[in-house]
DNA sequence: GCAGAAGTTGAGGAATCCCCTCCACTTAGT
DNA sequence: ACTAAGTGGAGGGGATTCCTCAACTTCTGC
């Protein structure tokens, strides 16, 4: 059954002003933001959207893919090393432009998170075996460092969006050459675990809803 | 006015309540939880310290001086590079295991800060100037890299801190390989003037109350 | 036009959270 | 034993946010 011509561009406009807001503030915006910004009453989203979730997912689910294709491209790259610092540079320049993408990125449920890994942990794999043999990344860091390092790194990006907005380059470049091989390296130690990893995605996020501690 | 002994014998319960349940959740922690922590009613703290604040300044004073005096051991270590990767690895340690400490140092007053600067601020600049001179700290690093660097590694280690305390160490030393003098180094552009430091370590913190917007 | 289905609205219900107050009650100390 | 000091913890007050609902409006096919 197809929606009245009016609701099907109330629908569009929900989904244009929820990117708009999840962008600038994050999953924490509120459905009437998100109302207030596509100039609807909150009683339509809910209409539309059962749940927060269901209007993330809505709006999240093509970005997370063109994340995807990212990494495909970072694989096409002339060099390894440019491959692997293309993609850490760009995905982090999209995550800090948007920081609906970062959060979607980091809280997907466990389905998701299933579904999105099979696609992009192995690609991941192969940009860091390439560059490993290449020789230009450090025999000690792994695909495993991907994740924090993109977490850390744009965490920062959001605590200087508002401020100045390009710091968090500065700093994604010291890590960049801390991920360079060299002779005198300091040594890193374990590297973190996929359980590590999710744990600390998940710290990343606020809870969608108020904590059930 | 000296207290009565019970009083003062609450009151020191309570600061010690005050910096385990601080050390563990940071600021967000309740007055609730510190007082049932020390075995004694809410009332009971609000006697003897008034504010949340006022509370939080008793337990952390002295912990902000030991940061100082770390850098002054800093400036005496045997080579600058030494000095300047070990207060940076000990003042990590040191946030990543109180959690309360690294707000505290985060969410200073105007007033506090000012103070606390004209304390350490010094401290930093000989502490990379020496490591310039030295040849071993690369020349765009400068002491204004400092602040940032240690919200941001310390910031994974508090996202880290239940299921692998010591994950944030790894990325700490990438971030210190990548801040050795290479004649290959990328370049990292701008650094953070004051003013975004300010704002970098404000957002680092969830506010004390309820945020008026 | 018009009937009725589909859609819209936004105040407010319900749940949480947390700082802090208040006052009836307890205890230390002379 | 008396009094001043201290204590406890329910709850006031203010904030936040998800979502509902009943009265109202608009579209669409006939």
């Amino acid at each position: 059954m197809a929606l009245r011509r009016d609701a099907q561009r109330n629908r569009e406009r929900i989904l244009s002003a929820a990117h708009e807001v999840f962008a600038a503030r994050g999953f924490a915006a509120t459905l009437d933001d998100v109302a207030h910004h596509a100039g609807v009453g909150v009683g339509t989203v809910y209409r539309r959207f059962p749940t927060k979730e269901e209007l993330i997912e809505a709006v999240f689910t093509d970005r997370l893919e063109d994340l995807v294709t990212l990494a495909e491209e970072a694989l096409a790259a002339p060099s390894a090393w440019e491959g692997l610092t293309g993609f850490l540079r760009t995905s982090a320049r999209w995550h800090a432009a948007d920081r609906g993408l970062r959060d979607a990125a980091l809280s997907m449920d466990e389905q998701h998170f299933t579904t999105a890994s099979e696609q992009i942990v192995p690609l991941l794999e192969q940009i860091m075996e390439r560059a490993h043999a290449e020789g230009t990344l450090r025999a000690d860091a792994g695909f495993h460092d991907f994740p924090i390092i993109m977490a850390m790194v744009t965490e920062l990006a959001q605590h200087s969006a508002d401020c100045r907005p390009g710091l968090y380059e500065r700093y994604l470049e010291l890590v960049i050459d801390g991920l360079r091989a060299r002779p005198d390296n300091g040594s890193l130690g374990h590297a973190p675990t996929d359980t590590d990893i999710r744990a600390v995605m998940r710290q990343c996020v606020p809870p969608l809803r108020p904590s059930r501690t």
